[in-house]
DNA sequence: TATTTATATTAACATTGTTCACTACATTTG
DNA sequence: CAAATGTAGTGAACAATGTTAATATAAATA
């Protein structure tokens, strides 16, 4: 009973990989339940051993690349950093994730997963994502009299609706049409959003 | 020559008149050729006749529907509002269009038509369209000093990307996960970026 | 009227997710 | 050790998708 729990998460770990190598790669369109199966060296329907349907898979990706994510700010952002600057710091960080791998924004912002996620837990994940990555910075500012509560939640709630609009519109939409006016408007917006000077 | 032009325009006109339907009463992801053929009346090969591909219909819907966004807006927003008032009013109306027709702010803002789109121009449309809609009023407001030049392309991009991003976890994922809540946050942080105090 | 042109449709293909029934192998049981 | 049971992996098949080629029918022209 033991050893059957062994292989059987092996196994899933197999096609877990596989698909997170495809989305990583070719981006999440090139997803489907033979592409993802081929590389993991078995038969189409073995996925369907293992998974309930393709979602029940992707949704696993979704956690195991929320925590790839957070690592990816950590190492990116200075150690030394503190509040507001912090912030700032992983916000960017944050965007560049997604810029390195447009087919994990899609599968965290734009694909309609609504349907598998039917108790809602990683959509609130995500949702408070950003907010969880800046959480001690913010409370770091509201003992330092830098903000009101309310005012880190407000700027909390705004720096998190602009970045993920502004991808949206960069990934999706080539707009802003090249890199550096992107990360122009990026970092001026959010020294605005934090009423940072520079 | 010329009655073949009517009649190719009227043929056009109905199977894009049965997709934007289908996208305004079952949403994006209820489109399919067969579904606009079977609307329109017609064999689904048919509007291979008439269009180049799906694409190209879906195309000319997006154009449609900024046309009708913008009288929706017209009509909704009081004639007598200027400057922030009306910039304010006009972006609450803008979300309310699509909080009304979810399936078409997927089709302006999520779909990946990132590749029928070569020239990009429907694109360039839709990333200036709230902008082009306030325009007069940010100029009403720099006429007046409230806000500089720059201030004013600042405060209208973070407040396009602000409800962007606000629309896409509301639609998208349910976040807020009320309508009370939703609008709360809207016109709070609508407030917030364009500095009003309420 | 007969021929040509245009147009709507039927048939077909490739690609998707998913299900079913079968085989081969392993494990348990007598 | 042999027989029964169960399980893991697979190919065939289905339904739905977009798209194309070939066909039949309607319209226009000679």
């Amino acid at each position: 009973m033991d050893k059957k729990e062994i292989q059987e998460q092996r196994m899933r770990g197999y096609f877990i990989e596989a698909a997170k190598e495809i989305i990583r790669g070719e981006g999440f369109k090139a997803i489907s339940v033979r592409n993802i199966a081929e590389r993991a060296g078995y038969s189409y329907t073995t996925l369907y051993n293992y998974f309930k349907d393709i979602k029940d898979l992707i949704f696993v990706c979704v956690k195991d690349f929320q925590d790839e994510c957070a690592q990816f700010i950590a190492d990116q952002v200075k150690k030394d950093l503190t509040g507001m600057a912090a912030i700032k710091s992983k916000t960017i960080a944050f965007s560049n994730y997604f810029i390195q791998y447009p087919g994990i924004f899609e599968l965290f912002y734009v694909e309609k997963i609504s349907d598998l996620n039917s108790q809602q837990s990683t959509t609130k994940l995500i949702y408070s994502f950003l907010d969880r990555i800046c959480e001690e910075d913010w409370n770091d500012c509201i003992e330092k009299k830098l903000v009101t509560k309310e005012e880190a939640e407000d700027y909390g709630a705004q720096l998190q609706f602009f970045i993920t609009g502004l991808l949206l519109f960069y990934l999706n939409r080539r707009q802003p049409s090249d890199y550096k006016e992107f990360t122009t408007l990026r970092d001026k917006q959010i020294g605005n959003i934090l009423k940072l000077r520079s």
